[in-house]
DNA sequence: CAAACATATCGATAAACTTCGATTTATCGA
DNA sequence: TCGATAAATCGAAGTTTATCGATATGTTTG
């Protein structure tokens, strides 16, 4: 993914709190329903409920981060679980750097 | 300008090319036809003729970055010369290194 | 002052993005 | 297997962005 797709994918309010959430789920989510820590990321719901914003917004929300690389997503049971993919974002702000 | 409006003005292949080619403006563009140096940026035109695209267009383009600040205007006779606004870059950047 | 030139603004159309509710798909638990 | 739950996808509306040609504004020069 290029340097101007994935601004295109944080140019939003929305995804852009996201990603910061993301940076902290300890500090930024509720605990999981089940308990479960953060290890795997946060679960869908506990984003969208963060953003007050429509379960089917905040999906496609999540999958554009995903189309990104900014987020891995990860299926366990009827969850899905978003974390933060810390290569793509260090490679893309090392080569805005670049540029800017 | 707050993060999210500086992205996205940057999200756009042009725009974002604009940014890059004012980081250097002696090895993307050819002189200007007075034989004026960069110093004060680079003229409108020469920026034009470069990307290709209609005069409105890049005009208009232009005048995003300089909305956001990204980049500053100068006027000087019928010339407007656009040079990189550093101060606003650095502090994107480490903005942007904060949340990312 | 008029013509020529550089840039900005206007008006229009097409494409992309935002956002929602409704529906579908997948999984779990009784 | 059925009902509940979580997430993804679909279809639609309203808004914003991209892009152009035409026109307006400002400046220089004959």
């Amino acid at each position: 993914m290029d340097l101007v797709e994935l601004t295109k994918a944080l140019a939003n309010e929305t995804r852009m709190d996201i990603m910061r959430w993301l940076r902290e789920p300890e500090a930024n989510f509720r605990p999981h329903k089940d308990g479960k820590d953060f290890s795997d990321g946060v679960c869908a719901q506990l984003i969208q409920e963060k953003t007050g914003m429509s379960q089917s917004t905040v999906s496609h929300y999540l999958s554009v981060l995903q189309r990104a690389d900014l987020v891995i997503a990860e299926r366990i049971g009827k969850w899905t679980y978003y974390r933060r993919n810390d290569g793509t974002i260090r490679s893309y702000l090392s080569q805005l750097q670049l540029i800017l």
